[in-house]
DNA sequence: ATCGTTTATCGTCGATTTACGATAATACCC
DNA sequence: GGGTATTATCGTAAATCGACGATAAACGAT
């Protein structure tokens, strides 16, 4: 995964490509967003309103937690997730980071693409 | 990709989704970060930074430029790299606007859960 | 026209992802 | 313990990714 040549990445590069590879489904996204929508964030009803097998969400959810954006309580026979906030600010503030060091150095006013 | 169940995602999550794809790699970030650090962005400085071969420099540059990050230029026998500064600035929003949401509605102080 | 330089594309290979159904594990009820 | 409901894991198949070398395409210089 890092290319055969040897030379590695920064560490702050090799995290947050990993949080974005997290985000980069848009099911994941959007089971994201249910959860942050709803207090109560059992999986079954998560797996109602998605179009996937009950199984594909809970691997969802698997890589949601991995990535440290929720976390699943177990609460009887089922789990409710809920989203981490203190880690989604951070984050959210790594993100704002990057994309505020890429746009300041980039051109200002150019819009016009050939 | 879309599940073989029907039922597509909202475009908005799909836009999104697929612009944290092409963060979703170490070397995109730091071609990136390199293309937005100096304004000159030949291809060749690129590939002499980063530890991978020419042909897969290029093929992460096609990604970012696919994802409407960056733009090249035809440069003489060269093309020169930018960032799309206005483009960055509308992802950067886009990203900000999902983890407002996603934060405002998650708990607030609970940190601890073993 | 030919050569050298620079970049993009092609073809390929191994690893990872995404999806599913099937099955195991856990908790509740009787 | 047996039965039911809920969630996680296993095994698998198709698709995509990431990497490379080789080759083609575009341009400038001679």
């Amino acid at each position: 995964m890092a290319g055969t040549r040897g030379q590695s990445y920064p560490t702050e590069l090799v995290d947050l490509a990993q949080v974005a590879r997290a985000l980069a489904h848009p099911g994941r996204l959007q089971l994201l967003a249910a959860i942050a929508a709803r207090r109560s964030c059992v999986c079954g009803e998560l797996v109602e309103l998605m179009p996937l097998a009950q199984s594909t969400v809970s691997q969802h959810l698997k890589e949601l937690k991995e990535a440290g954006l929720v976390r699943g309580v177990i609460d009887g026979p089922r789990t409710c997730y809920c989203v981490d906030a203190a880690r989604l600010a951070e984050v959210g503030a790594a993100f704002a980071g990057l994309f505020g060091r890429l746009a300041c150095c980039g051109n200002g006013g150019e819009d016009d693409h050939g």
